[in-house]
DNA sequence: CATGAATGAGGATTCATTCAT
DNA sequence: TATGAATGAATCCTCATTCAT
């Protein structure tokens, strides 16, 4: 109606979608996805009951499209970290210092991944997989297949190491201490997982 | 009141919990905790809708008992092929070896056991720590300290070392082909762990 | 959001709960507390099974918001008629006459209130007392002392005389005919107890 | 099968048969009707789950046979009290306090009487009607009519003063302190019945 | 678009009752 | 006769979803 309205109407719409999302990340990840409640979510948000609704059609929506969100912005913080180093091992490091610190950052969002990821519903669990795929891609190409290429890793299955990794990297992201700090130093599991458990006379790639 | 009807009492009483044990965990593992239905668990068993009841006190109590008998039979399974070993580095071979046959041998209680600890119930989550810390211990002290005293491996952190090895085990494990194969090796995860990513002039451990 | 319909609204929220509370005496005086079905209650007042509880949190809940109510009405009918007489003997009268009207229009509520109050559950037992403490009040201060006062009634102790006088008005109100009439006529019942079962040469109170 | 066993086991059985009376009386009375539990009676009584069965046909029948177990005991321990005396004024006074001594003896089974008068079950109501008609009959003749005849009591309706008489009874019986014992004393409450409220010159009978 | 009353399917749990031993 | 495992109907309550305002 009013002239102007509706870049502002946009905006609003966009900030309540978002301040939905907020909230729903909360509560599936404190009571996983069939124990969420969508009308607490609402609420939760600032709104009243229905008004989830008026944004998502079903509560099943409102998880993928969560899912979608959290992995697009977690891809978007490691990514941006990955970029500065140009050594695939201290690109490692980079994914686990930019990926724990985003882990702290959104809890909520975390751990409702990881329940989602290790949960039993197959259609979230394959959500989980395509939106997180080009992540899973960047490991696998960007680390480990450069580090194979310039002969510092060891020439292993790329898939296999890439998803040793993810897994490293979920479990260490759903160790939290009761301040909701990830009990693991990112530089100690990664040098872990560049050197491996074994002792040897020289260990090069710590210097 | 008949002579010998106590003995085969109990024994067509423990085959009914077993038998509840074992749909519970199918169910558990296909709908989770909070999605699981009691009913349909009793009646998968080949019993009536309530006669969970007459077993357990209630569906909470059946997730925990269901959790302390997988845990037993988990643990025990890996600490007979751990015993077999002398040197640190085959016991985690053997562990990953026997884990890897626990879970594809009882994949419904493995999918229950990840969805638990990764899952959004505390007190579940909990009982599964409680339940484990057995296995826990005997990977911290039977394997990382023993190879840390031998010397074969790095004096790192026992603790932080066998959480990162449950934590590669549990995400190793939720990684199922459509078959119900574990997509990884058990050699090669365990090579990875103690080699490392990095390559080196020579690794003797990997000959 | 509409202009005018938020009192609207409310009136049509405050009939759907008046609805509710009536058919659940209608319920719970068949039916006991523990006998009594919420979905039937829900569906009697014009609903669909589950939306007693978008007024009253719990079964419980319903049951004791129906005792304050009945309880508040059934109290202000017996006032309003003993505020118009002076004399403790003509009150007496008017409260019998007064309350026996009162559960003849609302026989449902009187048969809730009965149950409850002879019921076994202690929590309901004590609300009941509760709600009719101003009636238990009202009795003994403005009849029984009152009476006493002016040399009308003996000496007697006030709240065992007010027991006594509630005891006699709840039995009473359980006698009923099939038609759903009081048995008993409530001067009848106030000259009893004023006068009590001895014959004398002069009854001058009944004069 | 043994000779002498059929009256050993008769005795035995009727025994059985009154602790599963005493049991439903503690049941019924703490519980009420609808809400007792037939397997804690059974198991109160010291038997398994089921053996109620053996001696009732179902719960109802089991209430209502303890209903006339307890009426009749109830009436009998009225009737030798009220026998002692030849004044039908103390005739009263001896019903209250043998009955308020009974009650105080057996207050499971007097609850669960009161409940059962009061309650909503109109069976159940009725078979106490039938229970307790002996011991009505015995207060309108024996009492209220002799009295009537004598010139002692004035000349109202017989059934109206047995009805309003077991009343105030009941509903005093309903009025324990916490220990147990009825809060009003027998003598007062018949004194109260016998001379009424109001205050008069001379107040012979209590003399 | 926001609201929140209404819906009704679904599920955990209880318990009277049966019956084989 | 005593037992107690099994049954399955019944019920309270939750909550995703709809829709009139």
């Amino acid at each position: 109606m009013a002239r102007l309205s509706k870049a502002v109407r946009d905006t609003a719409l966009a900030e309540s979608r978002e301040r939905l999302l907020q909230a729903a990340a909360d509560e599936f990840a404190g009571e996983g996805y069939v124990g969420a409640n969508i009308n607490r979510i609402s609420q939760a948000a600032g709104f009243a009951k229905g008004t989830v609704y008026n944004y998502f059609p079903s509560k099943r929506d409102l998880m993928l499209a969560l899912i979608d969100q959290v992995a697009c912005a977690h891809t978007e913080a490691i990514l941006h970290q990955i970029e500065l180093e140009q050594e695939p091992a201290r690109r490692l490091e980079g994914f686990f210092r930019a990926g724990f610190a985003f882990v702290e950052q959104h809890s909520a969002q975390a751990r409702m991944i990881v329940n989602a990821v290790y949960g039993p519903d197959a259609e979230i669990r394959k959500r989980v997989y395509q939106a997180y795929e080009r992540l899973f891609t960047l490991i696998a190409q960007d680390i480990v297949n450069a580090g194979i290429a310039r002969g510092d890793f060891q020439a292993l299955d790329t898939d296999l190491v890439a998803a040793l990794i993810m897994t490293v990297y979920l479990g260490s992201c759903s160790q939290l201490d009761p301040a909701g700090k990830i009990w693991l130093d990112p530089g100690q599991v990664a040098h872990f997982l560049l050197d491996g458990l074994c002792a040897r006379a020289h260990s090069p790639n710590q210097a």
